[in-house]
DNA sequence: ACCTGAACACCGTTCAAGT
DNA sequence: ACCTGAACACCGTTCAAGT
């Protein structure tokens, strides 16, 4: 199982979701299709475990003794990193094949730096619905952004932009649209949010 | 054509991206398959005509009278609406099957009520993508929430919580994970993290 | 117990042909 | 010009059988 769980991850690094058939995979372990289906009742089945064995790699740093800020942003970089190591883990918490069970420590975690830093339950859980959200949502956007050539125009992207003009403004600047501190920049304005919220 | 992507934003309504094969489109319109294929070049194609289709009906509220934030938080409102209104345009940006000009009006309007603030155009660029994410993330996360049962216990959706205190705490009270208004307090505090920036 | 090929009901798309 | 059925190379999965 665990050789099958590593040819699949190495297949969806390779080609992502799409490239990952019960065929495939197949023939990457060499075994038959149907003797998958011993290991597993369905695909769906099969993705979940991949989702939970690849996300069982993100460690929490354990630095309880800084700033509960710090802590926050260490932890969510952890996260937004483990999705740039394997961008198909993102095609996997967006088909929702991954079970709860897969992230309940970084979803614990997360709450528990939060309840710590002296938010009560309630406003700690709107807290970690929004940054998790920002991350996930940043992690499906540099997903799009890395399979767009680099070489790729502004106005190749976008179109004739004569009739947008602040559109026009920004992409002659950044025709990327999302420039790598961007990461870093509504994370902080999240958490500088958070801590006047505070007081 | 446009009979044709109606019928396709139908389907989409209502069993999402993966029930809407071109064979079945074909049947709901009622023609052959491979007449489909005098419209488009690919399914790839169609699903972004479809995208495009569906987010022209996106139309920005006209009350640049108003303060930039309210502006802002009303637009970024609108553009969440329309995600909920067909989740599966959600899907279709994932898949990134949907064309850069698809979007261009709603782009350069958000960006257009960065500008007009006062913030300059880098920060604004890096603003809008934050606020974009955002929304975006929330459509995602949107989308999985809806599709468990709302009858689902929190334990059943996240296994033994014995070794996960604090996400114990917090699912005991918010089995949902995202609240209603989720959405609205992260959407503030990015806002709020701008105005500050602004002065 | 562990593995598997044949077969079924689906896909998207090419090709050649029908009106 | 507009439409289409047959065919091809793929899917996930059922079923019955092989060691």
């Amino acid at each position: 199982m665990e050789e099958v769980l590593d040819a699949a991850l190495r297949l969806l690094d390779r080609g992502g979701i799409d490239e990952l058939s019960m065929r495939r995979l197949a023939d990457e372990v060499g075994l038959g299709v149907m003797t998958l289906y011993g290991y597993v009742r369905t695909k769906e089945e099969l993705l979940g475990e991949l989702g939970a064995h690849a996300l069982a790699h993100v460690v929490l740093p354990d630095d309880s003794d800084q700033p509960w800020d710090e802590q926050l942003v260490r932890a969510l970089g952890e996260l937004h990193e483990a999705f740039s190591r394997h961008p198909g883990i993102v095609d996997l918490l967006i088909a929702q094949v991954v079970t709860g069970p897969a992230l309940n420590h970084v979803r614990n975690g997360l709450l528990g730096i939060l309840v710590r830093a002296g938010f009560d339950i309630d406003t700690a859980v709107e807290a970690f619905g929004s940054l998790v959200l920002y991350v996930f949502g940043f992690a499906v956007a540099e997903r799009t952004r890395q399979s767009i050539e680099t070489t790729d125009l502004a106005e190749a992207r976008y179109g004739p932009l004569d009739d947008f003009p602040y559109l026009k403004l920004a992409a002659e600047r950044y025709p990327d649209r999302i420039s790598p501190s961007t990461f870093g920049f509504g994370l902080r304005q999240l958490v500088e949010g958070l801590r006047r919220q505070l007081r």
